[in-house]
DNA sequence: AAGCCTTAGTTGCAGTTGCAACTAATTACG
DNA sequence: CGTAATTAGTTGCAACTGCAACTAAGGCTT
């Protein structure tokens, strides 16, 4: 069984970014729980912007990771309620709430990192370096295509 | 305010592949809704595959994007609902569905068609045809490792 | 032919998503 | 100043997803 032809220059590669993206998705998050990591890979993803770039608003997150607000708000919740992090309610802005790593999930993480490492490595196995950057390169091109025409829509 | 860090050594490039697909979709999903279009991305790539090769079995459907059966066979449901697609049971095994375009559905879909490659090139403007070409292969093969890991898993 | 294993499809379920509508706080402008 | 517009976050809602459990049908081994 094959996959009825990729057809590139009609439909684009946006069909087999989906494909892709769920097929990866649902191996990992499996490998993971498999391997005993409490963190499924979308939480990973968020949990290293606060590890690296400290308390961030929610909205920060939001857009970082191009997903809704509302959703993103949801996701802090179950993250919060597992003691992963916490909100703590800016100062400088009242209406902000800054996302930060409780000690519990800054443990988690790092425990989780390396696991999550060795499985991205088998993942991309036998694709090189120049190839990884080459696709980041264009799903960056991408998005800001995207970004351009929706802000082009809405300034209509 | 930017990207926080791509990061491709040592998350790889799955977190950009969901950010990606993520924007992607839901900028296409508004834009086909507003030049009028009544399908969204998921329902043109099926209806694409249906088009091409005829009536399938939904578990062929299933494969080919990637896609749990069962929910398939809902994204099945509410295309049948809408008259464009039906399912037929097929004389030689008693298990299958053969799914297939109605001719309303396949009115609809070619009617979409040029609105949705409009939309396609809108989005990939500047984006050689080499470079598209290399992310599709670069993504197959990701594919291809997962499908592979996958299979050694469930055979231990 | 009988029993076991596999495969196609359906259904219940819990979790996640985006959108719209809302509140509250902040900023811009007259 | 004070009113209007913007922004951060929450909640209700409908839609979608994958998983597990199930039924029905087909294939295989003996």
């Amino acid at each position: 069984m094959d996959d009825f032809s990729p057809d590139l220059n009609e439909y684009g590669v946006l069909p087999l970014l989906a494909k892709t993206r769920r097929c990866a998705d649902v191996y990992i998050n499996k490998r993971l729980q498999l391997m005993g990591v409490g963190l499924t890979l979308k939480q990973i993803v968020v949990l290293k912007s606060l590890a690296l770039d400290g308390p961030l608003p929610q909205s920060s997150l939001a857009f970082c990771t191009d997903r809704d607000k509302a959703s993103l708000a949801r996701f802090v919740n179950t993250l919060e309620k597992k003691n992963l992090l916490a909100r703590i309610p800016s100062k400088e802005d009242k209406r902000v709430n800054l996302v930060h790593l409780t000690a519990s999930g800054e443990k988690v993480f790092n425990e989780a990192l390396p696991v999550f490492k060795k499985i991205i490595l088998e993942v991309q196995e036998g694709i090189s370096q120049e190839e990884l950057n080459q696709v980041s390169i264009t799903l960056s091109k991408l998005r800001s295509n995207i970004n351009s025409l929706k802000n082009s829509c809405t300034s209509n």
